[in-house]
RNA sequence: CGGGUUGUGGCGCAGCUUGGUAGCGCACCUCGUUCGGGACGAGGGGGUCGCAGGUUCAAAUCCUGUCAACCCGACCA
């Protein structure tokens, strides 16, 4: 295997860094913490917008457009929401060569705006639930940018509904939580997520409550792929979200709000990849079979297009790489920098009898098969790949999840993953400590796995971990 | 924003101490030989040294400022 990587166990975050640069996913922007994102890079994004738009709308929830640029007097309508903002918003102060009378925010999350919109839309009980979402950038000032992790500006999803009741919008936000997000992340993405309730100090600013669904990453830091705030009547007191109900009264929303950001790239690179390079799960990958010409010879490029042709016409996202003019090493190195999980490898010495091999990215292995048995060896192969990313992920979570007693001994197993410790035991107090040794609690859980209602629950078990 | 490190062709680096107007490896282009796991040879193109000032006959080298990136934190999708 050639290494033209820095290996995950000598330097992660450097590997990180080359696994993006040397799979062409993505560069910095010329503004701090912008980023570019490349055609391999942005396929993956693409593919994880298809699928989670197809969730979305599962939901009855309908796509919708608001604008990037919002009053700086919005921000101020909800107390805390603008406290936890404000630091991070950047603001247009000049149109037309004219300083702006009232400032504007480049959208850092679009409660506000929306809101405005919700006050106009909602009228009777009759018009809710009112389910949007809309696919956009956002931009926040950061301090401290990744790419993919954390950028000034990233891609992503936000919902953003209203309900009539504190039960329907409190059973949207987990099921948005369950059946969209989780959903997504363990049968696509194959990336086992922990799903719970974040405490207090890890809330979204201005919501009721936060739930999130947490990912371990393979150096054993978590990464929050996903949030969903229930909102409570905050925003739409703020904003003035009423509707008239059944019996005739006023009465005000109840709202919520979710998303999911680029960031989910970074977590399938550093939740899968490993020594030469990306791992992309066949439900997911862009390309999930790449067909390759060992040598550039009229038989090899014929027998090359046909396979082609019919795993594309049996529905397989696949990718011919003809090339004649490129080194066979530097390609197949190139194959498994990007990740595709299967490549079919078609030269002179297969067709002589009449077979082509099969290379899975995730197992290694390399074998004959005869041509006419291609599709069934591709379609099993994918699975097996889906099936062993997955199982490898599980393996990783449970043997560095360790269970303690005591918040010092949480920091200690948190070095190396998730430390499980019951909340009582810990406490705000104890996530204090705990966040001095940049140990933070991902999320909280029922003793039984399950998503608390709310932080009132007793018996409440705490992941904590270091963080991206 | 605090601490640390660093900015020199696309990427990785040397040169800076002892100023004299730029060099190496990879990548790229051409030709040839190769080609089933990053081939080899020969020839070639490309940078004024993050940016802005200053000192000097002369600055990649010295001084000041500034911007950016990376790592460790605090803040966050």
């Amino acid at each position: 295997m050639a290494n033209v990587l820095t290996p995950q166990g000598e330097d992660f975050p450097r590997w990180y860094q080359d696994v993006i640069a040397k799979a062409q996913l993505a560069e910095n922007g010329p503004a701090k913490g912008s980023q570019v994102i490349r055609p391999t890079g942005f396929a993956l994004w693409e593919r994880m917008v298809d699928e989670m738009d197809a969730r979305i709308k599962e939901t009855g929830t309908e796509n919708a457009s608001f604008p990037l640029l919002i009053p700086e007097s919005y921000f101020t309508r909800e107390a805390d929401h603008v406290e936890g903002f404000a630091p991070e918003l950047w603001m247009v102060t000049h149109g037309g060569g004219k300083e702006l009378e009232e400032k504007l925010a480049i959208r850092p999350t679009s409660e506000t705006i929306i809101g405005e919109y919700m006050s106009k839309w909602v009228n009777s009980y009759r018009d809710l639930p009112l389910l949007l979402n809309q696919w956009c950038n956002v931009m926040r000032y950061e301090l401290r940018t990744r790419l993919f992790l954390r950028s000034s500006e990233f891609l992503w999803q936000e919902g953003h509904t209203v309900h009539d009741s504190y039960e329907d919008a409190h059973a949207f936000t987990l099921r948005i939580l369950h059946e969209v997000y989780a959903d997504f992340m363990e049968n696509v993405l194959a990336l086992p997520v922990l799903r719970g309730i974040k405490t207090e100090a890890e809330r979204f600013a201005g919501a009721l409550n936060t739930f999130a669904v947490e990912a371990l990453m393979r150096d054993g830091k978590a990464l929050q792929m996903g949030t969903s705030h229930e909102l409570g009547q905050n925003f739409a007191k703020a904003f003035d979200i009423q509707f008239q109900g059944k019996d005739g009264k006023q009465a005000f929303g109840w709202t919520t709000s979710w998303g999911t950001s680029t960031r989910m790239v970074g977590g399938l690179i550093m939740g899968h990849g490993d020594d030469a390079g990306l791992r992309v799960p066949p439900k997911l990958a862009p390309v999930q079979v790449l067909v390759m010409v060992v040598k550039d010879t009229e038989e090899v490029q014929d027998a090359a297009r046909k396979v082609y042709d019919e795993l594309k016409d049996a529905g397989i996202r696949v990718k011919l790489d003809h090339r004649g003019d490129v080194a066979f090493g530097r390609r197949a190195v190139d194959a498994e920098l990007k990740g595709y999980p299967v490549r079919i490898e078609i030269g002179p010495r297969d067709l002589k009898n009449g077979e082509a091999t099969i290379a899975s990215r995730v197992e290694g292995t390399k074998q004959t098969v005869p041509i006419g048995m291609l599709a069934e060896a591709v379609a099993a192969a994918l699975q097996g790949a889906q099936d062993q990313l997955w199982d490898e992920a599980v393996a990783r979570r449970e043997s560095l999840t360790n269970d303690v007693s005591t918040v010092e001994e949480a920091v200690e197993a948190a070095q190396t993953g998730y430390a499980r410790l019951p909340w009582d035991a810990c406490g705000v107090e104890g996530e204090q400590r705990a966040a001095q040794s940049a140990v933070t609690v991902r999320v909280l859980q029922r003793e039984d796995g399950s998503v608390p209602d709310s932080l009132d629950e007793s018996g409440l078990i705490a992941y904590l971990a270091r963080s991206y």
